[in-house]
RNA sequence: GGGUAGGUGGCAGAGCGGUCAAUUGCACCAGACUGUAAAUCUGGCCUCUUCGGAGUUCGGGGGUUCGAAUCCCUCCCUACCCA
């Protein structure tokens, strides 16, 4: 067995445990950050350790692309390309067919992209998913899938979800590399029907750990979270459970509260780049004029490098001034926010105490004015 | 003293009789960002507005014209050149 998954306590249907993988161990509720390019970008993967990350993402469109796949195995592969030695999980590409809609054409036998790099043809097929991943060598592979946008007919949803069960078993079949475990992907947009229905032909090949897609891709957060607790629950107890892409930290909270145990989102990397800091206080944007003379750390209590060295009006400085250490600091406190937020959220379920956390989260975050 | 070129919204800089409340960039203000084509993108940026418009603007003053940032006169100011 290439990963195993312990559950050391539940608190309703909150879950705390361990995804043991050959790279090390990772606590689940555990949040991910994503290095699409072998990169977190802004962030050292010393300053991404150092902020509590156990485990992060990389992305295999983007690396078959550039460099190729073949010259990160060649360079002992993505461990060692990007010096993380901990785990990584790598996504397959499914996520592109959606975000990149206008360059792929989608058939039964696979995904053909025309490169947003140079427009050069990349077949994604499940088993070419499947060799990209392997000669990553990341510690979990994500199943190919299709990744319909939320405003997709029934029939484009219907479609998606028999799609990606054929293509989970065509790479369940390819999959070969010793020492990596390959997650299934439940799609079925919020049609819990077709949910169930995905869950349970997935369930049926066993894989090692099951994947949450096709959330996030335009549907309003509220219709998320109501159809979470249903779909986590139609996955095997026993087994890591992880939701694609989710989200801003109350969406985290909702995903843990319906059973979720992993979670990965360019969320705070992205809107840290972007001058967007999430604290104990809500969304804080330091490009706003208000932070100019302020003397405060961003987020007091918090323990980053971040805030426990420079003010909000510095802050505010380095964005104005487009200087780039800018957006590495919030990137760094933002994943620190985030991580901090999954390690209470276990503490918190040990104790029992987790919809009492979650509550206190949501009402600190609103704004009080 | 003579000559030349100019004075346009915070700045730079278009416009050179009507389609100009005035292109564009910057600055400024606000917003968005969910398995990363994003250190990106969007909106606002004279005043008031029932968001349909309304009212005042292009150095000052005066004029020509149905109509002027655009033409004429005059004054003020700036830069450069010559004395």
């Amino acid at each position: 067995m290439a990963i195993s998954f312990t559950l050391h306590a539940t608190d309703g249907a909150a879950r705390a445990g361990t995804v043991h993988t050959p790279h090390g161990d990772v606590s689940t509720p555990a949040f991910m950050p994503v290095g699409t390019q072998g990169t977190v970008k802004g962030l050292t993967p010393e300053m991404v350790r150092d902020a509590g990350a156990h485990i992060l993402l990389g992305n295999t469109y983007h690396l078959a692309l550039r460099p190729g796949d073949e010259i990160v195995r060649d360079l002992g592969g993505l461990h060692t390309f990007m010096n993380w030695p901990r785990p990584i999980l790598t996504d397959s590409g499914g996520f592109q067919v959606f975000s990149l809609a206008g360059q792929v054409k989608i058939t039964d036998h696979g995904a053909k992209f025309k490169s947003h790099i140079d427009g050069s043809p990349l077949e994604l097929t499940p088993e070419r998913a499947v060799e990209i991943q392997q000669n990553l060598g990341s510690d979990i592979a994500m199943v190919l899938d299709e990744c319909p946008p939320a405003d997709g007919t029934p029939e484009v949803i219907r479609r998606a979800v028999t799609r990606s069960i054929k293509w989970a078993e065509r790479c369940k079949r390819h999959h070969s590399r010793p020492g990596q475990a390959q997650f299934a992907i439940v799609q079925g947009g919020l049609n819990l029907t077709l949910r169930a229905e995905c869950a349970r032909e997935l369930v049926a090949m066993d894989f090692p750990g099951y994947a949450l897609g096709g959330f996030s891709v335009g549907e309003a957060p509220e219709a998320m979270h109501a159809a979470l607790p249903a779909c986590a629950g139609c996955l095997p107890e026993h087994k890591p459970r992880y939701l694609m892409g989710v989200g801003r930290p109350q969406d985290l909270l909702a995903g843990v509260a319906s059973g979720i145990d992993m979670f990965d989102c360019v969320m705070p990397t992205r809107n840290g780049r972007n001058a967007l800091a999430f604290t104990d206080e809500g969304p804080v944007r330091l490009r706003n004029a208000k932070h100019r003379r302020d003397p405060k750390p961003l987020m007091s209590g918090c323990g980053c490098y971040c805030c426990a060295n420079y003010s909000r009006g510095y802050l505010h400085h380095l964005f104005a001034a487009e200087e780039m250490l800018g957006p590495t600091l919030l990137s760094l406190h933002n994943i620190s926010f985030y991580l901090n937020l999954m390690a209470d959220a276990r503490n918190a379920i040990r104790a029992g105490r987790f919809a009492e956390f979650r509550a206190g989260c949501l009402a600190r975050w609103t704004p009080a004015s």
